[in-house]
DNA sequence: CGGGGACTTGATGGTTGTCAAGAAATGTGG
DNA sequence: CCACATTTCTTGACAACCATCAAGTCCCCG
C-alpha cells in the first residue's frame, strides 16, 4: 500500500459505491489513475445545479488540477484507484520517459474532458446518447454492448439535457433498431448497428436523428 | 526568433488573421503559447459539420495534445506565439519549476477545455451566451467591455447553437439591459450589470434568461 | 458608388422542457 | 422467498424554445 516511483508518491485506495474520493474546492494534492470501477465528476453551482463533466472508468486519468479542484469525484460503483501525491507545483509531473506516448497520463486525462465536448457537436438529444453510447462502449472496452454505472440524470447532466429527454432518446434509438434495451443499464448493440462503425469523433447518421423519427 | 531552456524548444512565431498554425490530424510536434491576439480551435466532422473547441487568447495555453492534432488551430487576428516542441513523448514537459502553479502551462490548458464545457449547463441560448461573453470578458482582463474577434457562427459553433439564435441572444441580452452592443464585435457591460458580479463557474440568474423574456 | 459578406429580424414547424402520472426495478423486512 | 416501500425509469400532453427558411439591413471594402 504506497507505490514508490522515482519522483512521486503513489498510493492504492479503495472506494466503496457512493463514496467520494475529493470534493469540489479541495486543495489539489495529486492526481488520480482509476484501476477499476467508474467515477462521476461533477460541478456544483452555488444555485445547486450540477454538470456531470466526465465518467472516468478503468485505464483513465483524471484531477490535474492544480490548486483547487474544479470539480467532486464520486464512486458510482466500488473502485479501486491510485492516487499519485504532487506538492502544488508541477516540476515533477513526469516521472519516466514513456514508451508509448498515446497512454501518458497527462493525454489520456486532457482526452477524458476533450472527449466530452464533441457531444454538443450533435444537435439532438438522439443524436448526442448515441454518441455518447458509442463512446462510453469504447473506453469500457466492449464493442457489443455498455454496461451503464451511472443514472439517466447523471447522463442527462452530462449532456445537457433532461433526464426525460434522455428516456425518450433511448426509447427511440431502440425502435431505430440502433440499441437495444436489456435492462436500463445493460445496453447491446445488434450486430449490424451502425453505431458499432462508428467511432468517437467521427461524424455519421447521428446528426439526423430526431425524437419524432420511428 | 528561436529561444532556447533547459529541456525544451521555443520558437516565436506571427501569424497573419485567417493564417492557420496547424491542422486538424497534422502531427502533433509541440504545444502553443499564445502570447497576443486570438486564435479559434476547430474540429471539422466528415459531413462538413465544426465544432468550435476553444478561443484561445492572449496569456492562454493550448495545443497540448500528443499524437495527431484533435482540432486546428485558426488566426482570427494577427497572432504571436511562442511554439514549445516536443518530440512525442512527454517525458521533458515540465521544463522548470514554476512559483505559482496556478499559471503552469498545463493547468491552463486543461482550463481552456474545461472552461468549454460549462456553458452547457445552461439550458436557454441567452444564458450560455451571457455565461460565454463574462468568461471571454474575464480572460480578456477587461472588467466592464468585451472585444469579439469571432464571427457570430464562430460563437453558434462553439456554444451549440445557430447563428440566428446567437443574434437573437445579444438582442435579448440588450434588451434586458445586462449588456449594450456598441458594434457587433465590441460589447459593453452598463455599470450595474449583474453579469459584471458574476464570474466563470458561478451560478446567477443566467438560467432563467429566456428568447422570449423581456 | 456598387457589391458582397456579416448580421439582424420575421414566420413557422419540430424538438425539448415542464408538469403530471404510471410502470418497472431495486432494496428491505418479515 | 415473498410482499411491500422507495427509488428509478418511462410515457403522455402541452407550452416554450430553437432550427429552419426567408427576407431585409448594415457595414466593410474594393
Amino acid at each position: 500500500m504506497g507505490e514508490k516511483t522515482l519522483f512521486n508518491e503513489a498510493t492504492r485506495l479503495t472506494l466503496r459505491k457512493g463514496q467520494i474520493l475529493y470534493n469540489q474546492d479541495d486543495p489539489a494534492d495529486g492526481w488520480i489513475e482509476l484501476r477499476s470501477g467508474a467515477l462521476r465528476l461533477c460541478h456544483y453551482y452555488s444555485d445547486g445545479r450540477r454538470q456531470v463533466l466526465a465518467f472516468p472508468v478503468a485505464g483513465d486519468v483524471f484531477g490535474l488540477e492544480a490548486g483547487f479542484r474544479l470539480s467532486s469525484a464520486e464512486a458510482l460503483v466500488e473502485c479501486t484507484v491510485v492516487k499519485h501525491r504532487h506538492r502544488g507545483d508541477w516540476s515533477r509531473f513526469s516521472p519516466r520517459p514513456t514508451p508509448a506516448p498515446a497512454s501518458h497520463p497527462l493525454e489520456r486525462g486532457l482526452a477524458l474532458v476533450q472527449d466530452s465536448l464533441q457531444f454538443f457537436g450533435y444537435p439532438t438529444a438522439a443524436g448526442r446518447l448515441g454518441a455518447f453510447l458509442i463512446e462510453f462502449a469504447r473506453r469500457q472496452g466492449q464493442g457489443d454492448r455498455v454496461d451503464l454505472p451511472m443514472s439517466r440524470l447523471d447522463i442527462a447532466e452530462h449532456l445537457g439535457l433532461t433526464m426525460h429527454t434522455i428516456s425518450r432518446a433511448f426509447a427511440q434509438l431502440a425502435r431505430s433498431g440502433l440499441i437495444e434495451c436489456v435492462t436500463p443499464q445493460r445496453i447491446r448493440f445488434p450486430a449490424r448497428s451502425e453505431l458499432v462503425r462508428a467511432s468517437g469523433f467521427e461524424a455519421m447518421a447521428l446528426s439526423d436523428l430526431r425524437i419524432g423519427a420511428a
